[in-house]
DNA sequence: GAGCACTGC
């Protein structure tokens, strides 16, 4: 049957083959395999079997003799032998035996489902088994493979040049932020999904690919998600792109649905690959826990005295959690060693923000016994969510899963992004159960009841979608010529109330004009990668005559903080902080401790050392530079001026927290009273404190600030003392006193308006 | 007188 349809269809797809062969598609010959001969190290298409296969009608068995032959069929040079050892490699992997099912299903469909668990290899295998079908070289449009992460797309892309034996950059390449390794000869390229949405507000058809294979589709990221609906409006234009969605079984069903193009059509099918992975026993407690991190303290040792060779991975929710963890099983396995003869075990901590050296020390063996003949030592690494997806272990053969991880929730009423520890969804417990059977059987220890498994927990982590701000998703879909953001087709569609909380801010911007539509100020803020209100900044920063150091203040505030402050040495850090503190706010500090750390590099000081001494973090600022650079380029091209207000004019830094004004005037706060330290935010009426990370020593009437932080207390972080004046100027639209409920601030409002009024008239009758 | 789940452009 298969067979046969694909005879019938060969005249067809023949035709257009040759097609796309007579055109120059992308305007560069050494694609044209007609011209290739003038290509000395390109010239072998002609002699090459893949000048025998027939796009979108290939077979496994002629994808297998093409790589199986001498000569490499996308270089034209001899294969290496290391070649064959990784070839021999691959077919043994799971997805190696539905190679002809996969084509079979890839030439049926426009758009496919594909589940495989882990070790399944359809990371690696299924783009391969893309570029054999569809043969770039004869029309010159590329595969795409997305990731949702940098360091995914950079190894697996690597991986795969290496299995086909090409250089990394030539044929296969990656293109992450800040690092494009493509070039003229890519074929397939791994990605970021944020990265392939950034290329698409520029091509909106995404015209340069032929395929895209979306992988890692479960994590529902806000890239992935945007990108699954727009692909869905893109292959109902273009029928000559292909989609496949890569994702963990759990939630295949919720794709084939939702890829369904036309209502009247059947799910988008489905071909599912088993994994490679070890049987996992779950054990649960009788009895729910009362204190999850003592209940996974005492696991810990439990197991370690009484379970045979293996290492240990317990998850917790954040740093403090795990640090205090850490230290109780330390001292517990120190007695159990005096006392009882346990073997040996290291402890390790693993988190985001660990400096990248430590975190790699989980990668050390477990201990050697303490003695010959005694019992075997063993790691246990105690790690936040960032050892359930980010980063693999091996080794691990016991997990102990409290059930907990912290989340970042939004309330759009209050516009707060937040973290708070919630229980995870059934998937993550069974990811995180997953992470003890990547080498050999092994055990997972749920410090929950089954019946809390069954009944409490939900199946997904809701999307990020749901979780998030939306005012950047909702520039980049205007930006990407999606008028009716009520109707478009989001897999989960956001809450009315957070879409319509972004299009009030972007509006208030004036990123959108009042019917919603993209401003040439909206269109430009969409360029860069940064939250709309950073943007508007930026861009309206000439106009304050000090674009350059808003320019800094930008990219300092788009990187982690930049300021160190270890536990055991915390009034030396303050101290040094305290020599870049301004007087008038964070953004000025901030900015002060960027130009002395340049000031350093210039005057050709060892950098890592002065930022040591200075407790600056040399990681984040020399990532602030990066994306200074990056943000540097963007507004030379859109023509955005970079000018300084000469340093000894009086107005330097005056120009500078006017111009914080222009992109963060819905974020102003002004003191409840005179005495008080009780700071209200405008409009939102929150009552605030001043987080007390905070440089600044003066109490001012009023300040901006960058960002809402709510955990013990509420609190505003990064501040910056303004005028009250500047706000009816700078924003009069929003600072309309007849917008404002009655209370203190309206009342200043109205006050203010009248001395400026009085003042106005002063100057007339002179 | 706090804290920083994790990504990404």
């Amino acid at each position: 049957m298969a067979d046969s349809s694909r005879t019938n269809k060969r005249s067809s797809v023949e035709g257009e083959a040759q097609d796309s062969k007579r055109i120059k598609t992308n305007g560069d010959e050494k694609y044209n395999p007609y011209l290739a001969h003038l290509n000395e190290d390109n010239g072998n298409y002609s002699n090459s079997p893949l000048d025998k296969m027939h796009r979108h009608n290939t077979t496994a068995l002629e994808a297998s003799r093409a790589e199986d032959s001498d000569l490499n069929p996308w270089t034209g040079r001899r294969h290496s032998e290391n070649y064959f050892k990784i070839l021999k490699t691959r077919r043994d992997l799971p997805v190696h035996k539905q190679r002809q099912e996969f084509l079979d299903m890839y030439h049926s469909t426009q758009i496919l489902v594909f589940v495989g668990e882990t070790g399944s290899g359809k990371t690696t295998q299924i783009p391969q088994y893309v570029l054999y079908d569809e043969l770039p070289q004869t029309h010159g449009k590329l595969i795409a493979c997305t990731q949702p992460r940098r360091v995914a797309a950079m190894s697996v892309a690597q991986r795969v040049a290496n299995e086909l034996d090409v250089q990394l950059g030539e044929e296969v390449g990656y293109s992450i932020r800040f690092e494009n390794r493509t070039g003229p000869k890519t074929l397939l390229k791994y990605m970021t999904d944020g990265q392939l949405l950034r290329e698409a507000m520029h091509d909106p058809e995404m015209s340069r690919y032929s395929c895209i294979i979306l992988d890692e589709a479960h994590e529902r990221t806000l890239a992935t998600d945007i990108l699954m609906a727009l692909l869905k409006e893109i292959a109902q234009r273009r029928s000559d792109l292909k989609i496949i969605v890569m994702s963990a079984t759990l939630d295949a069903q919720k794709f084939q649905t939702y890829f369904s193009l036309r209502k009247e059509d059947p799910p988008a099918p489905l071909l599912a690959v088993p994994g490679r992975t070890f049987p996992v026993e779950i054990f649960y407690t009788p009895e729910p826990e009362r204190d999850y991190v003592e209940a996974a303290v005492r696991t810990v040792l439990q197991i370690h005295a009484v379970e045979p060779e293996g290492d240990i991975l317990l998850f917790l929710t954040g740093e403090e959690e795990i640090e205090d963890a850490c230290r109780r099983i330390s001292l517990e396995v120190d007695d159990m060693v005096r006392e009882s003869d346990a073997g040996p075990m290291s402890i390790y901590p693993l988190y985001g923000t660990l400096p990248p050296h430590q975190q790699q020390k989980i990668f050390d063996k477990a201990p050697e016994p303490l003695k010959k003949g005694g019992r075997p030592g063993r790691k246990c690494i105690v790690a936040t969510n960032i050892a359930e997806t980010s980063l693999t272990i091996d080794g691990i053969v016991y997990v102990v899963d409290p059930g907990f991880s912290k989340q970042k929730i939004y309330n759009p009423r209050s516009r707060v992004e937040s973290l708070l520890v919630s229980p995870i969804s059934k998937a993550s417990a069974q990811q995180r159960a997953g992470r003890a059977g990547r080498t050999r059987p092994g055990k997972c220890f749920r410090l929950y009841t089954e019946k809390a498994f069954k009944k409490e927990l939900i199946e997904q982590t809701y999307p990020e979608i749901l979780r998030s701000n939306l005012s950047n998703t909702i520039l980049e879909l205007k930006k990407l010529g999606i008028e009716d953001l009520v109707h478009f087709d989001f897999m989960d569609p956001p809450a009315p109330e957070t879409m319509m909380r972004a299009l009030e801010e972007l509006n208030y911007l004036a990123c959108l004009d009042d019917d919603g539509n993209l401003t040439r100020l909206g269109s430009m803020a969409s360029e860069f990668p940064l939250d709309p209100g950073l943007a508007v900044m930026l861009i309206s920063s000439p106009e304050f005559y000090c674009s350059n150091e808003i320019l800094s203040i930008t990219s300092l505030l788009s990187v982690p903080s930049i300021w160190i402050r270890p536990n055991n040495n915390r009034k030396r850090a303050d101290e040094m902080k305290a020599q870049f503190a301004h007087p008038d706010g964070d953004h000025l500090t901030l900015l002060n401790a960027y130009h002395a750390y340049k000031g350093a590099e210039q005057n050709g000081e060892d950098v890592k050392n002065w930022c040591h001494e200075h407790f600056l973090s040399f990681r984040h600022l020399s990532s602030a530079d990066n994306v200074r650079a990056q943000l540097k380029r963007i507004m030379e091209v859109n023509e955005i001026e970079l000018i300084s207000t000469p340093f000894q004019n009086k107005d330097y830094y005056t120009n500078i927290r006017r111009a914080l004004l222009a992109g963060f005037f819905m974020q102003v706060a002004m003191r409840e009273s005179s005495n008080s330290k009780v700071y209200k935010t405008v409009k939102d009426d929150q009552l605030v404190l001043i987080h007390p990370s905070t440089s600044v020593t003066n109490t001012y009437d009023w300040v901006v600030y960058n960002e809402f932080v709510l955990t013990t207390k509420q609190y505003i972080r990064t501040i910056t003392n303004i005028r009250p004046e500047w706000l009816l100027e700078i924003a009069p639209v929003y600072y309309d006193v007849d917008s404002f409920e009655k209370g203190e601030i309206k009342s200043a409002l109205v006050r203010l308006n009248e001395k400026v009024r009085r003042r106005q008239a002063m100057k007339g009758g002179r």
